[in-house]
RNA sequence: GGGCGAGUAGCUCAAUUGGAUAGAGCACCAGCCUUCUAAGCUGGGGGUUGCAGGUUCGAUCCCUGCCUCGCCUACCA
């Protein structure tokens, strides 16, 4: 409602500045007012026209409300000069919640203009150790947008990138071999044994991977022979057909395993996963190697510290003439002196392939089951029937802020191959990571250094174990909610109130998880993750309950509330000081589409769910003040109940795509 | 050294990307459950937006300089 009136407004703004005074604005902006009571649209124009027409803001904000004023534009009530010139607009109100009542799905025209074949890649952990706080920020993020984009209509492929070749693996495969002596049947028998005592496999390597990594370090003498042990390992699991490969395959698959059902848990899916190994054994890299080569974006660097490899150069250090004597020292190196490809390197291959520019295809195979569909994982021959994955016209790969470096090589890469638009449509949906507060890292046991317990933050670290596991913090949650649920629901059976406090816990999790906007590094806590009052997913979720309640209470529905309001002459119902808090939610719940395209055009999830909380909020506010099943005038009942059920509908939409589900009863 | 990000209430974060009196939550204080669920509501205190300049009708936001913090900057992956 609220976006398609805003369009209606800029609309007769831009034909009245050019019949008025022949301008055309290139961006013309709209506002919404500090308070309800300036109106629903404030103008700040006349501000920007005052000085190209030498004229007072006010005197110009004046003639364009004059011809506002002049005849009557759909939906709109009144127009009026505010200020120094601010040019205020006001809703029909009572039109304007007849016509969001009679929204029962998003109107064509606040859909995506064109839907995309879209791509987002999310979660990508690394398969050697147990998913933490920070990879699910991660999936929260790119499981929200997902939702998000498929909201708006655009057709939407998710992948997770499974590094099984890399040297986190390889660590571990150096533990099982080296520290626990094992070999492939061994390991075998070990995860038999972890399955048949209820333990995790990941939970086995978080703690491996941390004692690997100090054994590389222990003893001086040795460093280097353990150095090298890890990179032949590494090296043996690259090339493949070997038992040390067998043997990180079977871990790392087991791991990843693990990683689908902990992201199951929050109700989190994938289409895809393609692997390191696949890359590599299906020579991704020399397809882009020939087209980087004859498209001039790499050159054989003949001098200096990367003498005899294949570099390109970095985005943002062109040099000026005066300095191109000699080699380019800022190069990125692709292809190392040895023959041996970069990360980059491959990384550039695989996003070729995303946009299907590479001219190859993986194999594909399934790989795990969800109720609605499956997820399928790459292959070097896979299954004769598969779907096809890449060809994607927009990608949002969603990677910590760290990684800003090497997202910027691979969209410079394509931008020097002459993929400009693939280039434009490259997002790096970049994040902080999640850190823990010195008093959450002192709870779990780590010892934290005097100099350290000031600061605001410490990072997690794999290789040292400390951290906050996943599953950990889901269970934590769970059992929190659990006994919540007990104390307040006696009266339900156990399974259903269990499925209540997983409701309420996925909700608090992803809510916690989604409020913070991209760039800011969450200091994890316990005691804030674990909250259920005030802006959290429970209060949105107690929002919802409690209308859900009274639709139960007055034996009827949202949807035929909203139907019946249609029939009812609500002229003057919603204006007024006394009916401002009724018109607050329904201002708020007509924004929910306006907001679903911000998120879109930033993505960036956390405006939504503020704009859940708010109208969760304002519902609040809302009940407190107008009692409705009591409410005496039949007219004013329905538009009361029409109210919550707007807040309803909005509300559930909007949580939906926050991938958030809220109960029955709470 | 260079690049990116951050610095806002006691704490954790917002601020419609340059707009009206800088807002929420937590914490603290005072109230509100025989009326639709108190995981709630109302009120209160709390701010020189790191510092100094500049740009303009208007700056938390843009520019310059400085201070503090974090991250990135390998022929690691």
């Amino acid at each position: 409602m609220y976006l398609k009136q805003q369009t209606v407004l800029k609309e007769r703004l831009r034909a009245i500045l050019r019949e008025q005074y022949e301008i055309e604005l290139p961006a013309l902006v709209v506002e919404q007012p500090p308070e309800n009571k300036f109106g629903e649209f404030a103008l700040p124009l006349a501000f920007e026209l005052a000085k190209k027409l030498r004229k007072a803001p006010r005197k110009i904000a004046e003639e364009i409300v004059a011809r506002l004023a002049a005849e009557p534009l759909a939906g709109f009530a009144s127009f009026e000069v505010a200020g120094a010139g601010y040019i205020n607009a006001r809703l029909q109100r009572a039109e304007a919640a007849q016509a969001l009542a009679k929204e029962m799905k998003l109107a064509p025209e606040e859909l995506a203009a064109k839907p995309l074949h879209a791509l987002v890649e999310h979660t990508s952990i690394n398969p050697n150790k147990a998913a933490h706080v920070g990879h699910l920020r991660n999936a929260i993020l790119g499981d929200t947008f997902v939702r998000l984009l498929k909201a708006a209509g655009n057709r939407v492929d998710v992948q997770n990138y499974i590094d099984n070749t890399g040297v986190q693996v390889a660590d571990i495969v150096v533990g099982l071999i080296h520290l626990e002596k094992m070999r492939l049947a061994d390991v075998g028998a070990l995860m038999e044994r972890l399955t048949v005592e209820g333990e995790r496999i990941d939970y086995y390597c978080w703690d491996l991977y941390a004692r690997v990594s100090q054994w590389y370090e222990a003893d001086e003498a040795k460093k280097a022979e353990r150095k090298q042990m890890r990179l032949d390992t590494l090296h043996a699991i690259e090339h493949g057909g070997n038992e040390t490969a067998e043997i990180a395959d079977k871990i790392a698959t087991a791991v990843l395993r693990r990683h689908l059902e902990t992201m199951l848990r929050l109700g989190i899916e994938y289409d895809f996963l393609p692997r390191e190994s696949e890359i590599l054994h299906l020579h991704f890299w020399n397809l882009a190697f020939e087209q980087m080569k004859a498209k001039g974006v790499l050159y054989f660097e003949t001098e200096g510290k990367n003498k005899g490899c294949w570099v390109m150069q970095r985005p943002g250090t062109e040099r000026a003439e005066a300095e191109q004597d000699g080699p380019d020292e800022d190069a990125k190196v692709i292809v190392r002196s040895n023959g041996t490809v970069t990360y980059v390197g491959k990384d550039i291959a695989y996003h070729l392939w995303k946009f299907g520019l590479l001219g190859k295809d993986f194999g594909y195979r399934k790989f795990f089951e969800y109720p609605s569909h499956s997820c399928w994982i790459s292959a070097e021959e896979g299954e004769a029937d598969h779907p096809h994955f890449g060809d994607a016209q927009a990608i949002y790969n969603v990677i910590d802020s760290r990684q800003a470096d090497p997202q910027a090589n691979v969209v410079g890469a394509l931008m020097g191959m002459g993929y400009t638009e693939q280039a434009a449509r490259y997002t790096h949906f970049s994040y902080e990571m999640v850190a823990l507060t010195p008093r959450c890292a002192m709870e779990l046991g780590y010892a934290v250094p005097e100099e350290d317990q000031g600061r605001a933050y410490i990072e997690v670290s794999g290789r040292k174990g400390f951290g906050v596991k996943a599953d950990d913090l889901i269970d934590k949650l769970v059992a929190a909610t659990k006994s919540e649920v007990d104390s307040r629901h006696p009266e339900l059976e156990d399974a259903e109130r269990a499925e209540i406090a997983q409701k309420i816990a996925v909700g608090a999790l992803r809510y916690f998880m989604l409020k913070y906007t991209r760039n800011s590094v969450i200091a994890f806590d316990f005691k804030d993750a674990l909250s259920f009052e005030g802006e959290t997913g429970p209060y949105l979720q107690y929002a919802v309950v409690r209308t859900r309640s009274i639709f139960r209470k007055a034996e009827t529905t949202a949807e035929q509330a909203l139907t019946e309001l249609a029939g009812v002459e609500i002229d003057g119902m919603l204006d007024g000081e006394e009916n401002e808090a009724i018109w607050a939610v329904w201002l708020r719940a007509g924004k929910t589409s306006l907001l679903l395209e911000q998120c879109i055009q930033t993505a960036e999830p956390a405006y939504l769910a503020k704009h859940a909380f708010q109208l969760a909020q304002e519902f609040s506010n809302f009940y407190r003040k107008h009692h409705i099943l009591t409410e005496e005038n039949a007219a004013k009942k329905t538009l009361l109940l029409a109210t919550a059920a707007v807040t309803q509908r909005e509300l559930v939409r909007s949580l939906q795509w926050l991938g958030i589900d809220a109960p029955e009863v709470m």
